[in-house]
DNA sequence: ACAAAAGTGTTTTTTATACACCCATGC
DNA sequence: GCATGGGTGTATAAAAAACACTTTTGT
């Protein structure tokens, strides 16, 4: 707790000594399987101290000059090639002693973690694999014990998905521009359960509310009646933005 | 962008070089002052620059030691006396550039603000006047240009109030222990508007709801039939708990 | 007596839920 | 032809919304 660096705290002169932070940011990246009906997230193996050989979530401390959200675009850019994503901010952990660099190496800087939450589609998101470093999509409902506060970290971010889910759009970032009826509903009952509509009456509400535009392009899987292709109409969302409501 | 400090990136040689930051935490301090049907945010007469004299939320530097919810308190205790509070982290606001002191006196030093976002009970809130700075309750609706983005952070604070209100029961963490339910209808539709249900339909969803316990204690307020007084059962509320139920 | 506030009930409309059933295709 | 997935409709229950009405107090 001694005084270093006194020429930082001029304008607090007299005053108790403020924190050193370096801040990291720390991404909870979700996509979803809807051929095999899982919910992924995307775990890195650290390479480094500490929790070495670890799995947790991909991050990186922020730079010189660089937005916290550029620095989260940014070590998702270096884990994953994707067109269509949706990212927002998740939490900020601060606590001291939550990172062990604190009581080691760091002369008092502390570490503080923004965690933004993404979702991407799960059939174009790429991997890049450095060749070093461990990449994997996990399972959420099967994760092991990742590094740092990790754990609880995601726990946070599939809640706020699954709220997400229920009263936003997001699901239109992520989903192809064109999809048939069944595909949102496989991506909804993934993320949310099956616990709440059967398909027809999941159909009917959505097509209710008038922001779904029928393209009239059939496609066909395999057996059974075509489907016709929906296209997300953003303008017709727009009232109900922001409302409490619950389309599922 | 010049390399200082270098001791401090032991564990990344060879790479960018990390910013330094303070973390300040400012506070989004709302009360209904229901009599007179205002939402009222608590704001500070700054004493110093950047900003010098300029309306702004209370906010504080991150000491030593010191988590980011104990700033937050700590600021909240120095403004107020109060028994009752709710209190959440908001968002956190950390581009490069956002505050004026970055540029001048700073040595390369970066500003990142944690928000949160507290509701207080007007009636026993007592403001400390320190005799120095200004400090006032002021309506949400007509509140002045303030320092730094903390207008943007007000109006973000005001959503989630909104939102916190129409599913999770902060409202009872704020009243009195025994209330009427047309101060719980007074303070519902400070927040919100008029338009979500008329006083009648309000009390009959939310005494089915069965987490309402009346008292039978009766309360005259002037002229007109006594009501009764009631308490929260927070037990009783506990199946209602994360679910996307809106009683109102 | 009557205005004012509290509290109850009733009617209408809308929405949720559970299914039964028809349609178009591959094999 | 029949299994398979796509799509429509209907009957019932529950909830939301509007509003009329009764009760109990102060003046």
């Amino acid at each position: 707790m001694a005084g270093r660096n006194p020429k930082k705290i001029t304008y607090s002169l007299n005053q108790p000594l403020l924190a050193d932070f370096k801040v990291g940011v720390d991404n909870v990246i979700f996509s979803v399987d809807t051929a095999q009906n899982r919910l992924l997230v995307l775990l890195i193996m650290r390479q480094q101290e500490p929790f070495l050989n670890h799995w947790s979530l991909p991050g990186t401390l922020v730079r010189q000059g660089e937005s916290l959200e550029n620095a989260a675009y940014r070590i998702l850019a270096e884990k994953i090639r994707v067109k269509n994503l949706y990212l927002e901010q998740l939490y900020t952990f601060g606590g001291p002693h939550r990172d062990p660099r604190e009581d080691s190496e760091s002369y008092g800087v502390r570490y503080l973690s923004v965690s933004y939450f993404a979702l991407v589609r799960f059939e174009e998101a790429e991997l890049i694999a450095d060749g070093v470093s461990g990449i994997a999509w996990y399972p959420v409902k099967d994760v092991p014990q990742l590094a740092f506060d990790h754990n609880q970290l995601l726990a946070y971010g599939h809640q706020r998905l699954r709220n997400k889910l229920e009263y936003s759009p997001v699901a239109f970032e992520v989903l192809p521009e064109m999809f048939t009826l069944n595909d949102l509903y496989q991506f909804y009952t993934t993320i949310l359960g099956e616990n709440f509509a059967d398909y027809s009456n999941f159909r009917a509400r959505l097509l209710k509310l008038g922001f779904l535009f029928d393209t009239g392009i059939k496609v066909s899987r395999g057996a059974g009646r075509p489907a016709s292709l929906y296209k997300f109409d953003a303008d017709a969302f727009l009232p109900f933005k922001d409302k409490p409501l619950l389309f599922i």
